[in-house]
RNA sequence: GGCGCGUUAUCCAAGAGGCUAGGAGCCGGUCUGCAAAACCGUUAACGUCGGUUCGAAUCCGACACGCGCCUCCA
């Protein structure tokens, strides 16, 4: 029983072994701020969200650090376009980003940096640099000279070679050779700048990373994670950056999530086919984008549609309806009861038993959250089955399905799952379609007691011709022994 | 072109040498005036061709198809 995750670097499952015993560093990149989160961002999001949980629950102190990248030049590009300055734009969408990853249920990391307040490490970090000979100045800009750097390329398992081969690389005149990259760039007027040794700039994109991870977690840390295509070019240069400054190893462990996938193909602002985060919380509630995400293994390609989020809706709805069920059952009594149970409640029994160590198990095995909702849906089947049996059950009966109950809450803890009450959640489901209806709640009531009227009086032709009305407005209607309510379908 | 990943039933998706994953759906049942909903039960799979092994979805090789990175990206 011990923690094992994929290492990037390695290419294998490794067992986690942090650098200080009982405690982790982690670092996540978190965005740059010029535009509205796409899913991408979602998933990376609950992604690392989830390890911050289950690190937490496994016993760990977590020191959990996620960046804003606020100067860039794409966020400079926006600003020109809209004619303000880039504090705007980075304010704006640093907002925008708390925004929807609060709705998404997400843990506040332990420290949230934005890279202009960290020009001082920045600064010091290319000076290091030019100490070591691993950069130089170059009119105004400062550059990274990938070459001193005999591990550069060993994240993505490459050469220089190879990536040249690619035939895709601008040359640039300022640079020693094509792949070296900018640690500072000169600013051209109008662009914001810093004062620095090399006259006034800004920092070139990864650099920042560096400075704030080194700043909260030290010279080397144990995880750092980010998205699949960090790995080049943003993270390669990471470690070349911090392992040529600090001659030591940077990170232990490295991390990446999958993508998020339309029809099959990466879905990816320059391809144009994403959908932001805050479109599909329209239509769909924050939770069953979290369990969508969570239904595939975080490295696995995700296929985003709506039918697969209309699935993950119908799988949560499973379990919120389990633990509604649960809910509505008596406080169990705290003396000891006898009343052996039968042999679906011994089925269950076990279940419980066997619970706690089956979930571990799951997400001790690089954090598989798939497997782990599997084992929650093992359980709800069997408390289902047993409540099927036994309707009204006390005593010892009850004290089991209030440990279900709890182990359930547990497990959501872990996942980010039940945040809201069960009958609050499947009302909201409810709430959510009303909107999309031709018809208003009272037409539809009226129509539920002609309906019943009908149906008193035998006239079942006019009871099922309202019926079938009501469901062709897309309302389902769920008879019961204490009236009739009904549902969007 | 270089490097890497994937292909599991109708669909989504775990698993990684012998041990029921799971969800959605289909079908059957309970319930119902009949239905629906809910619940229970049930079904079925490992891209192709070879190899290793007592035994292969799982390991090895080839092939096919899909995808990713090599340019800004979570």
């Amino acid at each position: 029983m011990a923690l094992r995750v994929y290492n990037t670097l390695t290419g294998e499952k490794e067992l986690f072994v942090p650098l200080v015993s009982g405690t982790v560093g982690m670092y996540v990149c978190g965005v740059t701020v010029y535009d509205y989160c796409h899913i991408g961002h979602a998933r990376a999001g609950v992604v690392f969200d989830i390890i911050f949980r289950y690190l937490k629950y496994a016993g760990y102190d977590v020191t959990y650090v996620r960046n804003y990248t606020d100067i860039d030049d794409k966020i400079i590009n926006r600003a020109n376009q809209e004619g303000s300055d880039y504090r705007t734009i980075a304010d704006r969408y640093i907002a925008a980003f708390d925004e929807d990853m609060a709705r998404l249920g997400l843990q506040k990391p332990t420290v949230e940096p934005k890279a202009t307040d960290h020009m001082g490490g920045i600064i010091a970090i290319i000076e290091a640099l030019i100490a070591r000979g691993h950069a130089y100045v170059s009119d105004g800009d400062v550059y990274y000279a990938v070459e001193s750097f005999p591990d550069y390329l060993k994240l993505s398992g490459r050469t220089l070679e190879d990536m040249l081969a690619g035939a895709r690389v601008e040359l640039g005149d300022k640079k020693r050779h094509p792949m070296d990259f900018a640690l500072w760039k000169g600013s051209k007027p109008g662009e914001p700048w810093w004062h620095s040794p090399w006259g006034n700039g800004r920092p070139g994109w990864h650099i920042e990373c560096s400075a704030m991870s080194m700043e909260f977690l030290g010279k080397t840390f144990d995880i750092h994670g980010g998205g699949k295509d960090l790995v080049f070019p943003h993270h390669e240069n990471e470690i070349a950056q911090s392992e040529g400054a600090n001659g030591c190893q940077f990170v232990r462990y490295w991390l990446h999530n999958g993508f998020v996938n339309i029809n099959s193909e990466k879905m990816s602002k320059s391809l144009g086919n994403f959908f932001t985060i805050r479109e599909v919380l329209k239509k769909y509630d924050p939770e069953t984008l979290r369990f969508f995400i969570l239904s595939a293994h975080y490295r696995s390609p995700l296929d985003f549609s709506d039918q697969n989020l209309d699935e993950a809706q119908s799988g949560l709805e499973r379990l919120y309806t389990c633990l509604a069920a649960l809910d509505r059952l008596p406080v169990p009594d705290a003396g000891l009861d006898d009343t052996p149970l039968t042999a679906v409640g011994e089925e269950l029994r076990e279940k419980v038993e066997q619970f706690r160590a089956r979930f571990v198990e799951a997400m001790d095995d690089d954090f598989n959250a798939a497997q782990a909702l599997g084992i929650l849906f093992e359980m709800v089947r069997g408390t289902n089955r047993f409540l099927a049996e036994s309707p009204v059950p006390s005593g010892g009966s009850l004290q089991l399905l209030a440990h279900v109950r709890a182990l359930l809450t547990e497990a959501g803890v872990v996942l980010g799952l039940f945040t809201v009450s069960p009958e609050q959640w499947l009302t909201g489901i409810k709430a959510a379609g009303i909107g999309r209806l031709a018809l208003t709640v009272e037409q539809i009531e009226q129509l539920i007691v002609a309906r019943t009227e009908a149906r008193r009086a035998k006239d079942f032709k006019r009871g099922d011709e309202i019926r079938d009305e009501l469901l062709a407005a897309g309302v389902q209607l769920l008879d019961s022994a204490q009236g009739t309510t009904w549902n969007i379908k």
